[in-house]
DNA sequence: AAGTCTATCAACCGCTATTAC
DNA sequence: AGTAATAGCGGTTGATAGACT
């Protein structure tokens, strides 16, 4: 037996919705709640179904509804957030206070899935889209190293360090394609790379032998994370993208959270973060990342909790509006979600 | 000024999960 | 335990406004 309608759909009017309409709706269930949806309309002297009512009452007339643009911080947190539990558009609205999962899912699909596109990055996945991989441009840009990093390391008089697996990675995947007859000039570059940055590596570890005694360069220090990949890992796309994330800043204080949080997480695809320094997964929904990558149990049930978590950061303070820079600036700013930094322990002044 | 294109978002549809009986 | 009713979710559509030609 088929199931029947929610509710008899003759005479029933649809569409947009009258603010005649709306006030009878607000009116109702400010009086008498909207108890059963199915019997709302009749009561309330609508002639719409109790499902239309129920969707307009939860996506509009609610007055807890925040209206108006989203802020970084609220952008922020649905990338990070859909990044580890995909479309679930209602577990992410619960912890965007205010926020109807229907405008997030709005959101999400005109504006920051749009971006992520324009940027290369798979919005399902958060990752680097395999077909469009070049990887001349993969060597001159942010994920193997940042402009900082070409900075310091010409202070220290070294080549810069690239990210060894990422670069094994890369040449792999070019060897792969490597064709005697048509030989790829990204992978001898990629190799000559290779080379130089084995070299640069014992190159700094001569000049600088208390960075490599207690393997600080790779594990950070307070405010650090170096890119890695783990090359294990990497399948046949890119979805596992991770990074090293410090114990440290990233889910503090409001005010901090929209400056370092992207710089201090890249997601892992769908799964959160992994915290190559102590191995564990790292809770992106806790701003204590430094508790939660010490708890071997993590556990994503957290992560699919009720919305009253008090790991949430309020999202209506200080905000600060995506809408307001432009396209370019928000771009910038969502490339920060690959971005990582030298440590700052490496201070530059020091060897100055 | 008129026509076309594009972006946005409210609302709908169809499905699954949960609850009540 | 089985079935129907209800609630909720995610995908999609369509109306509309604004930009562009």
């Amino acid at each position: 037996m088929g199931r029947a309608p929610c509710c008899d759909k003759n005479g029933l009017k649809k569409g947009p919705w009258t603010p005649e309409e709306d006030q009878k709706l607000i009116d109702y269930i400010q009086k008498n709640g909207h108890g059963s949806w199915r019997t709302l309309p009749k009561n309330a002297g609508l002639q719409r179904c109790g499902k239309s009512c129920r969707l307009r009452w939860t996506n509009y007339l609610r007055p807890d509804i925040k209206r108006g643009r989203f802020s970084f911080d609220e952008e922020e947190t649905i990338i990070q957030l859909h990044s580890i539990l995909g479309n679930k558009w209602s577990a992410i609205a619960a912890r965007l206070p205010g926020r109807t999962d229907n405008e997030i899912k709005n959101y999400w699909n005109t504006h920051i899935r749009k971006r992520l596109l324009r940027m290369g990055i798979d919005p399902v996945t958060h990752s680097p889209r395999l077909d469009l991989l070049d990887v001349s441009s993969l060597i001159g840009s942010v994920p193997l190293y940042n402009q900082s990093q070409l900075n310091v390391s010409r202070l220290l008089g070294i080549q810069p360090l690239l990210n060894p697996e990422l670069l094994r990675f890369a040449t792999t995947l070019l060897t792969s394609q490597h064709r005697l007859d048509n030989p790829n000039p990204d992978l001898q570059l990629l190799q000559n790379l290779q080379e130089n940055n084995s070299l640069s590596n014992s190159q700094f570890q001569t000049q600088f032998p208390s960075f490599t005694s207690s393997n600080q360069l790779q594990t950070p220090i307070q405010e650090t994370q170096i890119l890695e990949t783990n090359v294990d890992q990497f399948p046949s796309n890119l979805n596992s993208f991770s990074c090293h994330n410090s114990p440290s800043s990233a889910w503090q204080d409001n005010g901090a959270l929209s400056s370092n949080f992207t710089d201090d997480f890249i997601p892992l695809s769908n799964f959160g973060y992994y915290n190559s320094a102590d191995q564990s997964m790292v809770d992106p929904l806790s701003k204590n990342s430094n508790l939660q990558s010490n708890n071997q149990n993590f556990n994503f049930a957290s992560v699919l909790s009720t919305p009253s978590s008090s790991s949430l950061t309020p999202l209506n303070s200080s905000p600060t509006y995506i809408n307001g820079g432009t396209e370019d600036e928000r771009d910038s700013y969502c490339s920060n979600m690959l971005k990582f930094e030298l440590p700052d322990l490496l201070d530059v002044n020091g060897f100055m």
